[in-house]
DNA sequence: CGCCAGGTTGATTTCGCTCAAGCAATGTGG
DNA sequence: CCACATTGCTTGAGCGAAATCAACCTGGCG
């Protein structure tokens, strides 16, 4: 409650509130009013869970800052990492519409920012505000399509090429373009999610990581990866990210 | 349009009115007259497309009877049915709620009938009815968890525990009891889309079939399957279907 | 009758899972 | 500061499962 932590309040909501991929972007004055009176600002450490599987829904979050994790677990321990997070996304906001516990975990996948909106003041938004239901709607369509893609990719595509294709969509977002033209990555998850993610073993992962740096398309250090050729990459499989 | 298929027209829409998981059983008058006006009813044949992946949309479409099969393909040749819909269920709303073109085809499975509701109809409705567009919310919402759960047994399950997951799936939807207990599926897809369905090839389907048939938990005569026991073929995975 | 699509079966090879050991980085208590 | 446990990752060996390619049924259907 410092004056630069109310400042740094302030510019989280930024993002929050003009960011193209934000849900709150449009709100007219007294809905950005109600929205700025109801929000809670958050950090979150590396690992830190914005909200537990199982447990009931207390409101909606929005990303600001880092990458957020949506993981499914069983009883079993058998743990899915199903979707990202990252800064305008709104998470959590499925069990609230359907009033049912979260059926998802949301972890931070690195020091992150979520915004907190309580039940109340989101109900009010949305009686009041019909295009914010919309943007659940298109949010939630988007959501769909991509999990239609995953599922489709999961029954056609090897290990392999799974993989490969996930390294390209990471590098739309953690990517960053080196000196010689190579892309870099910072990896936001461990090999076990990464293993999760492409549906096979995390000692299955290693191996195939292993085939990538022998054929020289890839190069692995702990969570650091270079791509010499993103083309040569993508040109595995043939169908753009 | 003799009497008969007048008629037969009106009995349809008692499921697309008033059936407890139809999204339209809840309009006032007015909105109820302009999609009686809007709405035109289609029977469709086995294998006949209702509309077709990569084509503009042109509406919704309301299943009233029969099943229809939710595919996605690509350039290569490869299939996979995502999903199955169920009289009530209305398909084709996201690309028109989006506004683009169809990402998936819709097929009738079997001998089937379908409403369709054109876009000024159901755009006037959506407007009129906020109700509506919140119902829509739900559906693509339950769509997504059922998406979830697809890609995490995708990524945890083996193949012999998916097909057994999805037989369990069936028999709610297609299974009839039998006189000694026994349950009888008659099988609305494919060797091919089952082996989609479970993300494998159709000639690991017809193996695991054959080690389900030695194993006695369940018996396939072409497409008519006879479980003797649910609760047996249950406990191969011991999470509730 | 021959054709064809859908399905089954077989042989072979590749792949991935499992169990197990080893290794590096990190943290902890003595 | 060092022995020690822990965690995340890699590697290996053996085995079972699945992909692939191919042959062969079998029931429509012209």
């Amino acid at each position: 409650m410092t004056p630069t932590c109310f400042k740094r309040e302030g510019q989280a909501c930024i993002a929050c509130h003009v960011g193209r991929r934000s849900d709150w972007h449009d709100l007219d004055q007294p809905a950005s009013a109600l929205l700025a009176s109801g929000r809670r600002r958050r950090e979150y450490g590396s690992g830190e869970l914005v909200f537990t599987q199982g447990e009931p829904n207390d409101g909606v979050h929005c990303v600001s800052g880092g990458t957020v994790g949506i993981r499914r677990l069983d009883e079993k321990g058998n743990s899915v990492l199903l979707e990202l997070a990252y800064p305008g996304d709104t998470i959590g906001y499925r069990s609230f519409l359907t009033g049912s516990e979260h059926k998802t975990s949301a972890e931070a996948l690195g020091p992150s920012v979520v915004c907190h909106i309580d039940r109340v003041t989101i109900a009010a938004l949305l009686g009041g505000n019909p295009a914010l239901g919309l943007r659940f709607l298109k949010r939630s369509i988007g959501e769909l399509e991509h999990a239609h893609d995953m599922i489709f990719r999961q029954a056609t595509l090897s290990n392999r090429h799974k993989l490969v294709h996930l390294l390209l969509v990471l590098v739309v977002r953690h990517g960053r373009l080196n000196s010689n033209g190579a892309q870099s990555i910072d990896l936001p998850v461990s090999r076990r999610d990464l293993a999760s993610m492409v549906g096979t073993r995390h000692e299955t992962i290693s191996r195939i990581i292993g085939r990538l740096e022998t054929d020289g398309v890839a190069h692995f250090s702990g969570r650091q990866v270079t791509i010499p050729s993103v083309d040569a990459l993508a040109a595995e499989i043939d169908c753009l990210i």
